[in-house]
DNA sequence: GAGCGCCGGTTTACGACGTAAACCGATCGG
DNA sequence: CCGATCGGTTTACGTCGTAAACCGGCGCTC
């Protein structure tokens, strides 16, 4: 790794030294789970998320590495938190223009655009992060795809079944919505600076978080079997299909009248 | 060629000698970047990408770990090879049904959805190596959005400009296509049992393979300034206008004939 | 043959990393 | 006054990627 950490951490500084309270940038001390958290996605998002090791995040905020776990129970707990953060910003955050806790006020496809613009606020805000965000959520690892926030599922199905979708149409929706949302970001996303990779899967012990408070979400639990279904394969060659339709279009399109605009600019 | 080495064979074996050798299933040596690769790539597949490491591939090909280096300049340029490897898998290994270096023999229509199927293929044959292809390709940074294999996207575009598209509309063509398919093979594969997380960028020193052989490539070399222009922004609320209007109509249909069969499933 | 250089692999070493465990100075309730 | 508890530090261990030194044997050239 020697080639990689040639980060530019001068400024880091080693506040640490000594009874050093000079009242220096980094806090003084006072550690907290939400100062943690907030410090790490700073972090995250201006070196990116391979640099964040705990001995950094604890330099900058000025304690000693070992200090974090007092807080946080390990490295994979603290990119838990700070997913979670980041997704229920979406939630929380209000005075935002196209803010989506107004729930379903102007109808479902009102709230799915709402949605997708804060979604796609949030990926841009934090490309870094994002990727986590596609992952399997601890609580319900069936949901395909995957998405973190168990409160955005819950959100979506209830909009659309109050939409007046079925429940194989809600579900089949979800499937187009989340992996059309998710996909464009993910790429968005990795082309905005970041490699994505992929780490293995923690798996074996998460039992603990398995079956807590899914009871907060009763579209969510109400659905699992139709969620929990593989249909990647039909939803795949569904969307392939319509893609070539559109394309089709617009060749055809730009065929008869020459100014060709629709997709192409 | 076939014998290993014309010495006594126990004495070959002895050299290696250690716990492993009684193994048996350790080859016994004689290096090679081909089979270093080609053993990263079933390490990966059979344990994921954060276990692989330069000690441990190097014991699964019975050597020290510091052996590697003499064919591989370090981890990151190891793993290089591996999505090359893997995603030139697509032309290479023929005898395939639906194969790719056909090229366009039927159309672009037919060519786009062989070139889809085989992606996915590779994609659920190496899933925890997939979303390494979606990253920025070395000698082309900044094709939008990125993929890994330049060769396929020359081959792309070949493709759409003989098809009759407009260099804007097989620019077009090429970012509705890869967003769809490399996003939902990202997001498939991640819902297969790894998580995705990413890497900082390398940057800073990348200036060798800079301006290597793309002259082998004239359409990507010739479009590169239509590539690189940041669309994202359009194509998203393009694909996401498509996509209201199709669950539109799907609800509508499955109002009027109560059967409801053309999405949901 | 005798020497020698290269080639392919091993050994050793260093500075990161995550984190378990022991440690210590305050602060506080009895 | 006195232990206990809290917040943070120190020390330590095992693993990582990899630079550098090392070394046995093959094929050259004299």
């Amino acid at each position: 790794m020697a080639r990689t950490d040639d980060k530019r951490d001068a400024d880091v500084v080693a506040v640490t030294e000594g009874p050093a309270a000079a009242a220096g940038l980094t806090r003084p001390a006072g550690l907290d789970r939400e100062r943690i958290l907030r410090a790490a996605i700073a972090y995250i998002d201006a070196h990116g998320l391979a640099a964040l090791t705990m001995r950094r995040l604890g330099a900058q905020l000025g304690v000693e590495a070992m200090a974090l776990y007092r807080y946080v129970p390990g490295r994979e707990d603290l990119l838990d938190g700070v997913v979670d953060t980041v997704v229920e910003s979406l939630f929380d955050d209000d005075g935002r223009p196209d803010d989506i806790h107004l729930e379903h006020a102007g109808g479902w496809q009102d709230y799915l655009v709402r949605l997708a613009h804060g979604v796609r606020r949030i990926a841009l805000a934090h490309p870094a992060v994002f990727p986590l965000v596609a992952s399997r959520p601890p609580a319900a690892p069936w949901v395909r795809p995957p998405l973190r926030s168990l409160r955005m599922v819950e959100s979506f199905l209830a909009s659309m079944r109050e939409g007046g979708f079925s429940d194989q149409a809600a579900v089949a929706a979800y499937r187009a919505y989340s992996s059309f949302l998710l996909g464009h970001l993910l790429l968005e996303v990795t082309q905005l600076g970041a490699q994505v990779s992929l780490l293995d899967l923690p798996e074996g012990d998460a039992d603990a978080q398995r079956s807590t408070d899914l009871g907060r979400y009763p579209h969510l639990t109400d659905l699992e079997p139709l969620l929990a279904r593989d249909e990647s394969a039909v939803e795949f060659e569904e969307s392939l299909e319509n893609l070539l339709d559109r394309l089709t279009r617009v060749l055809h399109e730009a065929r008869n009248s020459e100014d060709g605009a629709v997709l192409d600019r």
